[in-house]
Formats: C-alpha cells, structure tokens, sequence
DNA sequence: AATAGGATTTCCT
DNA sequence: GGAAATCCTATTC
C-alpha cells in the first residue's frame, strides 16, 4: 500500500483498512483485517480516549510521527496491541487493528494461541497479536514495504458502530467492521 | 450463559 | 497509587 493512504483522517484510513491484507513475509502469516477502530488526539479532533490526547510520550510517540508506521504496545501489562499510524507528520492519529480472518500460516497461529477453533485465532487486538507473533520488537516498522506489511483488499458491507473498551469518548462511532464476519471480536 | 477477578506495563486528567 | 484501547479462567445462575 502507499503512503498517501495513511496520510488522511484516521477514520477514513479506518475504514479503507477493513477487508485489507496483514502479511508477514518471513513468518508466511496472511490475514484479513475485518475490524478496525480509529484513534485521534488532541489538535483537531479531541478525543480523550486516545493516548495522544495527554501529549507525546516515549511510548506513543509513533502516532505524532510520518504515517504508516506500526505502534505496538503493551496493554494491562499482557497484551500487545497493533496500531498503524495515520493522519499527517506532526498530527497524532493511528487506527487500531482489532480483528482479522486468517488467510495463510493457520497452523502457526494456532501453535502460538493454543485454541482450537479457527474464529478465536484473530478475534480481539491482544489475541491476532499473540497469533502473528508481534511484540513491542516491531514497533515502528514501515507497513509500505518490508517484511510485514499491509496490502489491499476487497471488503464486504461494512458496518459502523462505537469502540469498545473505552471509558471515554463512547459516543464517537469510529470503529468498523465487515457485516456478518465470523472474525470480529465480541 | 453470564459475570467477576487476575495478570502485570506504562503512563499520569 | 491508580487507571488503561484486554483476554482467559472459574464460578454461579
């Protein structure tokens, strides 16, 4: 995919992203992303529930950076997330991968889940996470081009609705999905 | 079927 | 010290 798709409103890129395709070359993994949720900051669009919205950190500082890059980080101390940075350099922005449908490499994921049904390999941000493998290690890595990486997709009906897990900011609709997939989360 | 609790990093309205 | 973009397990209805 090009830069210049990452280089517009997190929403947008939010839901473009559903039905594109998760690769990581080395390991032979393949998925869907089937469900996606959009993160703002604090300059043009206030969103408290974004970890930009408190400023930049050491951790965060990934989403004020050039767009398409990954943010990877650890939540409640055990789970990774996968995030890809969106919006213009300087504008914090970043969407959230929460869902995918395993395309290739199955057999991996489910040696690195140790579940036994196909809908629980992906279906949550920290889970398609400890399915692919990814770790704080692939933090701001190029999503353009290299080894993993994204690449487009064909995408269903796609539904909009309010994130999940957040304390603030319910009332935003910035997560979408494909209507009727298996994969999404809850 | 539903709910409650624990694990345990990183950052502070 | 406490909260956070979660998931798994056990216990109870």
């Amino acid at each position: 995919m090009e830069r210049g798709f990452f280089r517009r409103d997190p929403a947008e890129v939010a839901k473009d992203l559903v039905g594109a395709k998760l690769v990581w070359e080395s390991k032979g993994l393949k998925g869907r992303i089937v469900e996606t949720e959009a993160y703002y900051g604090n300059r043009d669009v206030k969103d408290p529930a974004s970890h930009a919205f408190t400023g930049k950190t050491e951790r965060n500082q990934v989403m004020f950076g050039p767009p398409g890059k990954t943010y990877v980080y650890v939540c409640y101390g055990i789970h990774n997330m996968l995030n890809i940075s969106a919006s213009q350099e300087g504008e914090p922005g970043a969407v959230l991968i929460r869902a995918i449908e395993p395309l290739e490499g199955a057999e991996t994921m489910f040696q690195n889940r140790g579940v036994d049904s196909r809908e629980e390999l992906c279906s949550g941000p920290g889970k398609l996470c400890e399915a692919y493998g990814i770790t704080k290690e692939q933090n701001d890595m190029d999503v353009t081009e290299g080894d993993l990486r994204l690449e487009t997709g064909e995408a269903g009906e796609i539904e909009k609705d309010t994130r999940i897990g957040v304390s603030q900011g319910e009332d935003l609709e910035l997560r979408f999905y494909e209507s009727g997939n298996p994969h999404v989360s809850r």
